[in-house]
DNA sequence: CAAATATACTGAACACTGTTTAGTAATTCC
DNA sequence: GGAATTACTAAACAGTGTTCAGTATATTTG
């Protein structure tokens, strides 16, 4: 019978309005005003209906983030990738950074971590950010194979990037990505 | 007379027993222990007396963060540096990552950067990493005299490196710092 | 179709949180 | 000594995450 299909379409259908209403409440208000009482009111539920699709806050932001780091994703696949691997490596950090200039609060709610990452046993049972960093990964991979960068690991090569990526939007609120500062190879 | 001087005194010590306490319950029972009632009660006073001394939480956690951040340069300090410049460099990174590994509870505190940050006009005006930093600074200068490292600017090199190791720190619950790890010229 | 059961939902409460304020106790000044 | 200043606190306010008894709604059964 179709019914407790419907049923489960059903809930995760809520779950979906339940993260949307929470990622955009994130983006109005920040992480102040992201609690249970404003997503429920966004979708005009109880607060306590929220607990029957999600146990606890945590869990619900990890699907908020995981949104967040998707759509980082698409923002990397958007790119015109050029030819020589190192390219691609500055023009990844260049779309990185764009995008934590471009939606500060999703940013935000990536690396906010903490929160989402009490809902998961250990850091390797995290994968929200899966997607875009192996997409990374794999251009520090050509990068390693053409011998234009000086890490053999790819996965320790692009924690590098990452970082740096990450450092540099803590640090600049001022310029744009001046040209020779992703010439570290 | 030093009775005005007396007073000043005892509000300094106030403050730095207030922070110490905040400290201390972080590293105890972590972010979501460090609550003003618990501060308070660890010192006995009463909750409210700590906004005779802190405007905010914020405020508190800033201080609070500022202590923390004096440790990693004493560890940084009690370094025995080498001689090469690039061995310096891993010398930092490896006790930058040991710090983090020791005190799990301060290496949050540090970087859970929001809320102190809240206290603070803009990231121009918060210097509690300003003394750790200019120590890797310094040390990526070196490098970059010796034309042992790809970076130009000691500042952009200073992130990259802090990035990487911050980065690693998230990576790794598994191996310590392998050799060839830190082989990123 | 009606009764019984299972599902979806909510109001109200609990134990917290940061913060403010009116009022009390202690100290300093004259 | 008494007046003024300082240090402190109890109590309250508005908010938080979360739980639970109870109420509607929808589904299954007789």
């Amino acid at each position: 019978m179709g019914i407790s299909e419907r049923k489960e379409r059903e809930k995760t259908e809520m779950r979906k309005r339940i993260v949307d209403a929470a990622v955009q409440v994130f983006k109005e208000g920040g992480p102040e005003k992201v609690s249970i009482r404003n997503i429920a009111e966004r979708i005009e539920y109880s607060p306590a209906t929220l607990y029957l699709y999600y146990k606890d806050k945590d869990e619900l932001l990890l699907d908020a983030q995981a949104d967040a780091f998707d759509q980082l994703s698409v923002a990397f696949r958007q790119i015109k990738f050029a030819q020589e691997p190192f390219k691609r490596l500055e023009q990844i950090m260049e779309s990185y950074i764009a995008f934590a200039r471009a939606e500060p609060e999703l940013y935000d709610l990536m690396f906010i971590m903490k929160a989402p990452m009490n809902a998961v046993e250990d850091f390797d049972s995290w994968d929200n950010g899966d997607d875009a960093f192996d997409m990374l990964k794999q251009v520090v991979e050509d990068c390693i194979s053409e011998g234009c960068i000086r890490f053999t690991d790819p996965i320790v090569g692009a924690i590098s990037v990452w970082g740096f990526a990450h450092g540099l939007v803590s640090w600049t609120l001022n310029a744009g990505l001046s040209p020779h500062t992703c010439a570290r190879k």
